[in-house]
DNA sequence: CTACCAATAT
DNA sequence: CATATTGGTA
């Protein structure tokens, strides 16, 4: 059991970030319920798509999964108009996304599904881009380490076709990566975990930072018993559910599985030109799958977020991996954490 | 039974 | 290496 239940809301302003990172992020999950309202099954003529992608190396995330998902029924909301007050997602609603299409989806002749969705179709790898990895921080960040567990991560994240597992996962790897740093950066010079983060000690210089340093990490994460300010955030676990009005929620990336190459080095120019450098609010995102499913999931009925709906328009988030030596610049949050 | 976590597999 | 999948456990 979670003992920490009993006590979890008393110390949620611990974990509380600031208002502020309450970042209008955006993602969009190409989920197969997707994949299939386009039809996959009947692509163009196209047929290069894949190399086209590997060629256009700016975009690595924008290949549709063919995959014909376990037929989540469109949940018929029978909200017998009553709640639903807050539809404001915690994490952030969606701005506007270029619907961009990736084109393509390149059949594998793998098992015959050539006809209907064989129903024990596997889901494509889901890839964990910089804006994806920045709403899981962020998901987690509000939620306070006690009580980022993957499922409630997931539902704040509230990306569509985002599963549990992959949550898990990653939320895994990210443990990790938040160890490693705390080593590194206590008792060294760097007292500052964003620092860290950003690549600028030792520890993460090629590998590990890849994703991880995309995104600052919260400082109070490195020192788990270590509060931070107090914030004061009176703010309850408001049951939040997504669905109810249209908020862009958009999908995520996938790739194919198989086509999985190793070789991709192209994790450094997210800014989209359409901004202006990096870093812009609101305005950087890639080709990426744009679109939002029905409503999918499940009543549960778990806390919601104590976030509030964040302003669009601010954005931060910095991408730079140049191989310069050191330096990061980490543009961080408006709040100034660090 | 559900969800988490760590280990393991792809 | 990044994810997915699995197994054991709370």
């Amino acid at each position: 059991m979670r003992e920490d239940e009993s006590n979890w809301f008393s110390r949620w302003e611990e974990d509380l970030p600031s208002l502020e990172e309450l970042t209008p992020l955006s993602q969009t999950l190409i989920t197969p319920d997707l994949a299939l309202a386009f039809d996959i099954r009947n692509p163009p003529p196209t047929s290069t798509a894949i190399a086209a992608a590997a060629a256009a190396v700016g975009a690595q995330q924008n290949q549709l999964p063919h995959t014909h998902p376990p037929p989540p029924p469109p949940p018929p909301p029978p909200p017998t108009a009553s709640a639903s007050p807050s539809p404001t997602n915690p994490l952030g609603p969606a701005p506007p996304q270029p619907p961009e299409f990736g084109a393509d989806s390149a059949d594998l002749a793998s098992g015959g599904a050539g006809d209907e969705p064989a129903r024990t179709l596997k889901r494509p790898r889901l890839v964990w881009t910089p804006q994806l990895h920045k709403r899981f921080v962020d998901a987690v960040a509000h939620l306070g380490i006690k009580n980022a567990v993957p499922k409630t991560i997931m539902q704040l994240m509230n990306v569509d076709g985002l599963t549990r597992e992959n949550v898990a996962s990653h939320l895994q790897k990210y443990r990790l990566y938040l160890k490693r740093m705390q080593g590194l950066s206590s008792g060294g010079a760097a007292a500052n975990g964003a620092a860290a983060a950003a690549g600028l000690g030792a520890g993460s210089d090629a590998a590990t930072d890849h994703l991880f340093a995309s995104s600052p990490v919260p400082a109070h994460f490195l020192h788990p018993g270590r509060p931070n300010s107090d914030h004061f955030l009176p703010f309850v676990p408001v049951a939040a559910l997504q669905h109810h009005h249209h908020q862009h929620q958009m999908a995520a990336a996938v790739a194919h599985p198989q086509l999985q190459n190793q070789y991709h080095r192209q994790v450094g120019h997210f800014g989209s030109p359409t901004n202006g450098g990096g870093g812009g609010g609101g305005g950087f995102e890639h080709p990426f799958l744009a679109r939002q499913t029905p409503p999918q999931q499940q009543p549960v009925h778990r806390m919601g977020a104590p976030l509030h709906n964040p302003v669009p328009g601010y954005l931060e988030d910095l991408e730079s991996a140049n191989g310069n030596g050191g330096r990061k610049v980490l543009t961080l949050f408006p709040t100034g954490d660090d």
